[in-house]
DNA sequence: GAGCACTGC
């Protein structure tokens, strides 16, 4: 007899390798597994879901993973996952729960036998793909196979057949996306929201579906997994009109992590200049600490140049290096070169002198330490307790990102990164009493802080008929919904009722902001389909501009070679277009001084959009004459960004935005000269004053012409602007009547 | 004449 209850009910014969696939091996079972039975198919010679024995390599991760605190948890856990339809799971990061619970999910609700998928969101790509194969080895199985991933323009997953995927990780935004076209999310047996306390807008999304769908797939499981704060709040909001069949519809299921204490210093006072501060306390790490790399966290790349620079030319490091150990200091932020990022994992220095002091690495980082890359050997953690965050105001209608304090949950996560290999140190460059009566618990969710144009069509489409209503987590401010709508009704994607129209049902499947799926949609009306679709590719990357410091006047000159005078938008196009004709010579893009990079990946954005574009038949077209080409390319941005223009003022070449009536000013980077009269403008930044950039020239005819709802002059207030759009009413009426009159007018 | 925290479709 086996003693594996996944093939006990199969002849001996029929046991060993080599079984037919079309076997229905487990369709005996009861739903309801245990750990018991669990345990014995994990230890037993054959892989359950493969029919192979298992490889020796799986018996060592086996007794790995038996050391996980979670492992020893699997009955319970099987209990409550049989017993419930809403599980809250809360862990610490170390817990494993990432990689175990959606195996024991595997196990017990036999995705594989139903034909159904179990899926676990991640809101990462790195680390959907890290996890999945992690798993993938911990089952035995090849990745892609039974346990896959997907994200955007990555889909590693078998969709029938022999080693059909039964265990997805994907994006959050991946689900959602599928959410929109399949309202019941029909392919999946159980979903898995993992790190829920970050909080992303697809994140939140999800959970205020799932909420709701729950109730009409009673044969869904749902899973949410979150760090330990917001879990809490989590398991209220979906236990409040829950399914009600027990009184904890959604119970909370503890798992502990396994990390290494870290002890936590406070300053005396407040630190008036935090970034002097940590070069202080770094130095002082090094001089008196034991060895251990730093990792110490700023708000972005001027600061970490800056505090690299002052750190490297210190005195004290280039006194007697009898004394005092080498420190190599490493930048990181997201929009360094991958190569450069690498160079957070090499080893610390060697000492300078053999038996000398040891050397030590620091690696002064953006946010993007806090999450999405993990440092092994990290030993000490500076924290001034500042990040960027990002702000959205509705009334002007603008993004910005703000130095601002963080919240008690990111300085933990900030501390526990000092406690990954070994105990570790962190030092809060703030007082204690700061720290507990002036920061916030929680970092605000996204929703709360973004403009939601796009995520309000997404749940339109969606099938959210009474948004103000929807039964979110964090509900958005009214004002900030109201925006959005306001900006899809102009762009004819919703009509007055709030419904979905034709035109926004095609909008909604574009992966893009609603004005650029908008300027897709119609440019084939004026022949520019081709150069639209280039473009709004070019927008969808981040800038593909070098700027070396060393080289910054050759790079200005690169740029200007491939400027277009009538705007930065017929600029990228130009620039894009360049790139494929020399697509042959691999050093074109770092020889212009642009980055290889973006271009590679608007490439890639392009030809996703195309297919887009065919399935929902938005023809691709072009014309020759390039003068009436480049009039069609900016009377498509004007479909779409009729909202983003502004109009000249006066002399001093300020511009004013349109409605809004804020006072802006061309950004430096932008190709066009100041004497355009009118101008659109992809985005609205708000720096050390407001500017506006990637910008091009338009004719007000076209405002009127494609926007006149928008461009009703009575609407506007009263200013340069109003007098300018009435002059050319007046003008174009009197134009229709007879030469000699609109010459007397003149005279 | 100056700046881009981080994700995601």
């Amino acid at each position: 007899m086996t003693d594996n209850p996944y093939l006990a009910h199969l002849p001996p014969s029929q046991r060993g390798a080599g079984l037919s696939s079309s076997e229905p091996l487990f369709g005996f079972l009861p739903r309801k597994v245990n750990g018991e039975q669990v345990r014995k198919a994990m230890g037993h010679d054959l892989n359950p879901f493969t029919k192979r024995p298992h490889s020796a390599e799986y018996k060592k991760i086996l007794e790995v993973r038996k050391g996980l605190p979670v492992y020893a948890q699997m009955n319970e856990f099987l209990e409550m996952f049989t017993k419930h339809q809403i599980l809250i799971v809360v862990g610490e990061t170390g817990s494993g729960k990432s990689t175990q619970i959606p195996q024991f999910v595997a196990y017990s609700d036999m995705p594989h036998i139903k034909g159904k998928l179990v899926a676990c969101t991640q809101p990462r790509r790195v680390a959907t793909m890290s996890v999945a194969q992690r798993v993938a080895d911990e089952m035995d199985v090849q990745l892609g196979k039974e346990v896959g991933y997907s994200y955007r323009f990555e889909d590693m997953t078998t969709g029938s057949g022999e080693g059909k995927t039964f265990l997805e990780y994907m994006t959050d935004g991946v689900l959602l996306r599928e959410a929109m076209n399949d309202t019941d999310l029909s392919r999946y047996s159980t979903i898995i929201l993992d790190e829920a306390h970050e909080r992303t807008i697809a994140t939140d999304i999800l959970m205020g579906l799932l909420k709701s769908l729950a109730k009409r797939r009673t044969d869904l499981k749902i899973i949410v997994m979150s760090a330990t704060l917001d879990a809490v709040k989590i398991q209220a909001y979906f236990s409040a009109h829950g399914t009600g069949k027990t009184p904890f519809p959604a119970p909370l299921f503890k798992v502990p992590g396994r990390t290494h204490p870290v002890e936590v210093f406070y300053t005396q006072e407040p630190q008036p200049d935090y970034v002097e501060a940590a070069i202080r306390t770094v130095l002082m790490i090094h001089r008196g600490e034991d060895p251990g790399d730093i990792l110490l966290f700023l708000t972005g790349e001027e600061e970490i140049e800056e505090a690299c620079l002052k750190i490297k030319s210190d005195d004290f490091l280039n006194t007697d290096p009898s004394r005092v150990g080498p420190l190599v200091c490493v930048p990181l932020y997201s929009s360094l070169p991958p190569q450069q990022q690498q160079r957070i994992f090499d080893a610390a220095p060697n000492p300078t002198t053999e038996g000398g002091p040891p050397g030590r690495k620091v690696v002064v980082s953006t946010n993007i330490a806090e999450t999405s890359l993990t440092i092994d050997g990290i030993v000490y953690v500076v924290d001034p307790g500042f990040s960027k965050q990002k702000f959205y105001n509705p009334r002007i209608r603008v993004e910005s990102l703000l130095v601002s304090p963080i919240s008690k949950a990111s300085a933990q996560q900030r501390a526990g990164r000092a406690g990954r290999t070994r105990p570790g140190k962190c030092f809060r460059l703030y007082t204690k009493k700061d720290f507990i009566s002036d920061l916030e618990e929680q970092t605000h969710p996204e929703i709360l802080m973004s403009n939601l144009a796009n995520t309000v069509l997404e749940l339109v489409k969606l099938g959210v008929k009474d948004l103000v209503h929807f039964d979110f987590l964090d509900a958005p401010a009214p004002e900030t919904l109201m925006r959005a709508l306001e900006l899809l009704n102009y762009l004819a994607a919703l009509n007055d009722d709030g419904e979905l129209t034709p035109l926004g049902e095609v909008m909604a499947e574009f992966p893009l902001n609603p004005q650029l799926a908008k300027m897709i949609i119609v440019s084939p009306e004026f022949k520019v389909s081709n150069e639209v679709l280039t473009v709004v590719s070019m927008l969808s990357v981040p800038t593909i501009w070098l700027r070396p410091p060393s080289e910054r006047a050759a790079a200005d000159q690169a740029k200007a070679l491939l400027t277009v005078p009538e705007g930065d938008h017929l600029t990228m196009l130009n620039v894009f277009n360049t790139y494929h004709r020399n697509k042959s010579d691999r050093d074109w893009a770092r020889n212009n001084f642009l980055s290889a990079r973006a271009l590679a990946q608007a490439e890639n954005i392009r030809a996703q959009l195309l297919r887009t574009m065919e399935r929902y038949e938005v023809e691709l077209i072009s014309m020759e004459d390039e003068r009436k080409r480049n009039n069609g390319i900016r009377q498509a941005l004007v479909c779409g960004f009729f909202m983003q223009v502004a109009h000249k003022e006066g002399e001093k070449g300020n511009y004013l935005t349109v409605k809004d009536n804020q006072v802006v000013a061309l950004h430096p980077s932008c190709g066009l000269d100041a004497q355009s009269q009118w101008v659109l403008f992809n985005e609205f930044i708000l720096t050390k004053r407001p500017y506006i950039r990637t910008v091009t020239e338009v004719k007000p005819e076209w405002l009127l012409e494609y926007a006149p709802l928008y461009y009703d002059i009575a609407s506007f207030p009263n200013g340069e602007t109003k007098k300018a759009l009435q002059r050319l009413v007046t003008s174009k009426h009197s134009g229709k009547g007879t030469r000699p009159r609109r010459k007397s007018k003149k005279n």
